[in-house]
DNA sequence: CTTCTTTACAGGAATCTTTCCCGAAAGTCA
DNA sequence: TGACTTTCGGGAAAGATTCCTGTAAAGAAG
């Protein structure tokens, strides 16, 4: 297995360090930035297999950083995890719809992070999803030919709009998604809604699913997301 | 639907068991061979659906496995999908021309070894399904030569487009299909109709088909599908 | 002219959205 | 740490909307 390059970006030094060292232990080659445009040009000129980015940086901030990465034809396909401060949810959520993949928030611990690296390393590099083929995961078989979910063996009744919204989350199980991005992924974009409405689907969903309905796990603050151990 | 059942041959252990176990998660019955002669008499007793062949194996080579089967009428048509190590071109090319269907280079990930047997069985049983032997589902027995449909021993007289459709639906029950669908495969594409006009059809198909008729399900927001189990 | 197909439309059912209330979780201040 | 405050999500129910059914009639095809 070739060791993946992994850019850590933070202004704090102790952080920079804590994460480096944490990182080389693990087999990973690691380079860093403190400030967003060395970031930018690591990112250019490096291609490196997955970005952390801390999103409070002086000068230009996280989100920008990320904007200006996902827009890149050569750069947008990099992975990045957000480090955020507690309690920063509107970023987050920014940063999330920007497309970034996953976000740990500050403190953290070392093992949390390379969980989570971890995590969205294995989602890229199985991604090769057929929109059409069913989708196994944990006891559900979702099955977009048919529009038909089954839960341990037993169908389960969903309407037009609940399934589009389950399939969408257990397609990436462990990615956090915004609301707006559910409704943009089950109605299309720019279909106005409220937020809310989302949440209305997804009681209706934990309802249909009985105990099974404990895989797709509210995020306060953030979203939602379809459970990825079991 | 019946699980298909999948021949693996490999001579390595981890291979023979990763694969296993990814093939019995998505639902196929699975055997196993790890060398040249069990696969062949597997092959002849159980006449697989489908066989994952590995190229490299000791005693009787991959390619010979697959030239015993292919010159034998009772196995000649099972699907072969490959595995050969990356870099072994000129296996491949002999493989495809023995009548292999398709190959996969080791290293490979499961998702991908998944992808291309679904795409085989697919492309397998589009061929098998004649567009002219009579379909026997459930109660039905739609007989496209002779263009009549039978409902419990009853001849049912239908229309041309009512025909089509039902032939159309029934012929992947459990298949959701959107009205566009429909009407591309019963006038062709590109024929300008309304959607509406096939809800119309099927409310004649329904009538005619009377207490049957339950099996054209309505699929809310997407379209009409067979039904699958009784 | 007869038969089949498509369009039109009203009625009604299913589904989706909004809204509001309550309780749980997180944040704040002492 | 504990009580108070604020925020957020769960749940229920009313309202709005979308979608399907079935009939009627116009339009094509033979």
């Amino acid at each position: 297995m070739a060791k993946e390059r992994i850019l850590v970006v933070d202004d704090e030094d102790d952080i920079l360090e804590l994460i480096t060292f944490n990182l080389s232990r693990e087999g990973y080659k690691v380079f860093t930035a403190d400030n967003g445009e060395k970031a930018i040009k690591i990112a250019k000129s490096e291609i490196p297999d997955m970005i952390i980015l801390d999103l409070m940086l002086p000068g230009i901030d996280g989100l920008e950083v990320a904007r200006v990465l996902k827009s890149r034809d050569n750069t947008k396909a990099i992975p990045i995890i957000m480090l955020s401060a507690k309690g920063d949810e509107s970023d987050i959520v920014s940063g999330l719809e920007l497309g970034a993949d996953d976000y740990v928030t500050k403190p953290f611990s070392p093992k949390i992070l390379i969980a989570r690296i971890r995590a969205v390393l294995r989602r890229k590099s199985d991604e090769i999803s057929d929109e059409n083929t069913p989708l196994h995961v944990h006891a559900f078989i979702i099955d977009p030919q048919r529009r038909e979910v089954m839960v341990d063996e037993n169908p389960v009744e969903l309407t037009y709009t609940e399934f589009e919204v389950l399939h969408f989350l257990a397609k990436r199980p462990g990615w956090v998604f915004t609301r707006s991005q559910i409704v943009d992924a089950a109605k299309g974009d720019n279909y106005a809604v409220t937020d809310r409405s989302v949440d209305v689907q997804i009681v209706g969903l934990r309802k249909k699913l009985g105990d099974s309905g404990k895989f797709i796990e509210t995020v306060r603050g953030v979203g939602y997301r379809f459970r990825e151990r079991s």
